[in-house]
DNA sequence: CACATGACGAGGG
DNA sequence: ACCCTCGCCATGT
């Protein structure tokens, strides 16, 4: 099996993720190279994460607030971020101003 | 080659 | 703010 070149990136990007900061899975699409490749995003987390040992909490939705469901991590995802320092305000939302790694290219990493 | 999958996202009601 | 629909993409079978 290999990985394209797209999904490459997305591996290295999350892997990079410091500790205390989210990045969003639109965001790491853009800055992987195709921004309409969110969902292929959620893919390698869902497949890949502990195969390459990446920070999967640390990935949230456009909206600021963790995709998974009360039965698939939900609870184990929010104390990890928590253990980090970052803050869930109401509806378990996280302020992306504050919290968002900004990093505009993959050439940062 | 056809069809299903997955932790998405923007848009509208 | 919540819910649903639709478009998108790399993989897997």
């Amino acid at each position: 099996m290999s990985l394209s070149p797209f999904t490459q990136n997305v591996i290295k990007i999350i892997k990079n993720i410091p500790a205390g900061k989210v990045l969003t899975y639109g965001i790491i699409a853009i800055i992987a190279g195709n921004p309409r490749g969110a969902r292929q995003v959620s893919w390698v987390l869902n497949s890949l994460s502990s195969k390459h040992q990446l920070p999967w909490h640390r990935v949230i939705n456009s909206k600021g607030k963790i995709s998974l469901g009360d039965f698939t991590g939900y609870t184990e995802q929010k104390e990890l971020l928590e253990q980090e320092g970052i803050l869930f305000g109401l509806q378990d939302k996280i302020d992306l101003n504050k919290f968002l790694w900004q990093i505009k290219s993959i050439d940062e990493i």
